[in-house]
DNA sequence: GTCTATAGTTGGATAGAC
DNA sequence: GTCTATCCAACTATAGAC
């Protein structure tokens, strides 16, 4: 693995684990194990460290997204295999955990990927929504922006549910009780 | 306004701005204007400081709770005031914002706050839902525990969305799009 | 109770040798 | 490309005077 890529992969670790604000220069050095002159030569300082690592998780998160509601099945049930995908709830999402960060967000260019992650996220499922309506699977009054947001935002919700207690049952919870409802609008 | 209430009311501000590891004592005597010896000796230090702020952010938001569905209507008329109160979405959750910091979630006494805020919040949702439910304005396939989750977790992850956005408006389509799906389950 | 002084550590980065 | 040296500000706190 080359220099750049373990500082990249060591940033993207501790930006998961500490946060925007709790990631330094000097962890990600420890972790990846590269020197101080080493690092700066192939990033500028932690906001080319940050915007590296985060483009990456970014590309990660999209192509995870688009690979699981491209699976089989009704629409009702892609939805469901993303809302019940496995996930290490307690560890919180790499993207959204970032929004917390005042720096990010007002950097504009570390805040675009978040922001088209999520966009591309909801679009891609108010797609599978809109095909299923079509299909006639969904009520017509269900409105597929809407609920694609309505979904995105109980995953994110429930990791800050989860994280408060300690424990990832309010996320199943919060998840399942999002699947009953999308059940009412299901006309099979 | 007493000193310890300065402080406080300095460190509410902070944490909101700028997180838990963000949120210095230094910058907190500098907010409250309080000195250096002062603040020492009111409180221990950072951790103590934040448990005042975040004992005091629980409770008003507990408050403000048990005081909105309080209101009158149908269970369905009160939880969609809930959703659709007033908030300044853009600066997010006192409590859910502090979530993301590993220091809060290991100290059980800085954590303690924020799962019982959770918990009651949805456990008054859950009470108000179940209520509508014996009265008939819900179907009986409803879950009220499981809804309340959904619930409280659209509000968390709304603000997670609008963040990332810059925008208010992923919040405002996730609470439409969720009270869209509630009214599939409402009988009236 | 409040102030000033002090102190060790880390953050974030630059400079220049190799 | 990588290393070591160096830098200054900020963080978090303690000590002791008033």
């Amino acid at each position: 693995m080359g220099t750049a890529e373990r500082l990249i992969e060591a940033t993207r670790e501790l930006l998961r684990e500490r946060g925007y604000v709790g990631t330094s220069p000097r962890a990600v050095q420890r972790r990846s194990g590269v020197g101080q002159g080493s690092m700066y030569h192939h990033f500028d300082g932690k906001p080319a460290l940050a915007l590296a690592a985060v483009r990456r998780s970014a590309g990660q998160l999209r192509a995870a997204a688009e690979a699981d509601p491209g699976g089989e099945g009704s629409a009702a049930e892609r939805v469901r295999a993303y809302l019940r995908r496995e996930r290490s709830v307690l560890r919180g999402c790499r993207i959204g955990g970032l929004a917390r960060a005042p720096d990010v967000v007002a950097d504009p260019e570390l805040r675009r990927p978040l922001e088209e992650t999520f966009d591309r996220l909801r679009g891609r499922i108010a797609a599978v929504l809109r095909e299923g309506r079509e299909r006639g699977e969904f009520t017509a009054s269900l409105d597929p922006a809407a609920t694609a947001a309505t979904i995105v935002a109980v995953v994110q919700g429930g990791y800050v549910l989860a994280r408060s207690a300690a424990s990832p049952d309010p996320f199943r919870q919060a998840v399942e009780g999002l699947i009953a409802l999308l059940d009412a609008h299901t006309t099979a």
